[in-house]
DNA sequence: TTTAATTCATACTAAATTGATATAGATTAT
DNA sequence: ATAATCTATATCAATTTAGTATGAATTAAA
């Protein structure tokens, strides 16, 4: 159970909109040197994020992307859902006898039930919560307010 | 996020020797050819299995394995953490500055917290829960109780 | 209306993980 | 001794994940 590469850098992605919000659309290449990923990576990474209604995007010269929702809207159990593709556990028999069916129903209605409670956990954290965070240690350390 | 096929051999190895308490000691081989999984592999995954203190075992002839613990001793949970490696996060951001510290720690944290309340509710599940309806099951629908 | 900046769409390659097989050694009841 | 059984590695194949490359579509601006 781990935390794929692309979440970690879908939330720098998502992280960097959010602290360059007032700039209104950011361009890929911009985060690509600030966050230091390749810019085609990270152009594959967005489109899921895209897809999943986290940002808007425009294109052509001055084109880029913004979010679609405030920071406080979105979550880290959003984030992570874009790209840990959801999984229906395969049952634990191979046979198809009716004896095991039982077997499989409880382990799948746990698991159901173990993954709401994994990601209700995650929606408490928010691209604010990340991002509030930060601009005050900005602020603390260097008595410059950069990301405003 | 999913179930892999290790969780899902082992569990079907721990309730075979479950199933088949009553004879002691149980050969691998037998298990390998009632679940239909090649006694190499099996091998392999007992190992950790055992080292994990679920299972003993004897070798020699007449040799073989056996629960540790009794039935509704063994969980879901416990099966799953054997084989999913615990993982820790690593860091969203890749530079070391002092502000992303405050971003990383909340998100560990956020994911520990999740962790926890995922096992949670696997540790609901034990082998005696899967394997009592099984047997039941078998009972109702033969007439014969083939495993005791 | 051409040009250049940008997103969008795929195809491809490389590395890591997982699933499975193979070979041989260690232990022990008979 | 011998054969049955577990133990320990090595190897291979399949799948998934990470990352690169190529180029088309869109559009602001000269």
């Amino acid at each position: 159970m781990k935390l794929v590469t692309q979440v970690r850098y879908g939330t720098r992605i998502l992280l960097d909109l959010a602290m360059h919000q007032s700039k209104g659309i950011v361009q890929m290449g911009d985060i690509a040197s600030r966050q230091n990923i390749s810019l085609k990576y990270l152009e594959q990474l967005i489109m899921p994020i895209k897809n999943a209604g986290l940002v808007t995007s425009k294109r052509g010269p001055k084109g880029g992307h913004r979010l679609a929702k405030s920071p406080d809207q979105i979550t880290l159990a959003q984030i992570i859902r874009i790209f840990e593709k959801e999984y229906v556990p395969k049952e634990i028999s191979d046979d198809t006898s009716t004896y095991s069916e039982h077997q499989d129903s409880l382990i799948r209605e746990a698991w159901d039930e173990a993954l709401e409670a994994f990601y209700n956990r995650l929606e408490k954290v928010t691209l604010a919560d990340l991002s509030i965070g930060t601009t005050k240690k900005l602020w603390e350390s260097s008595g410059l307010l950069i990301f405003t």
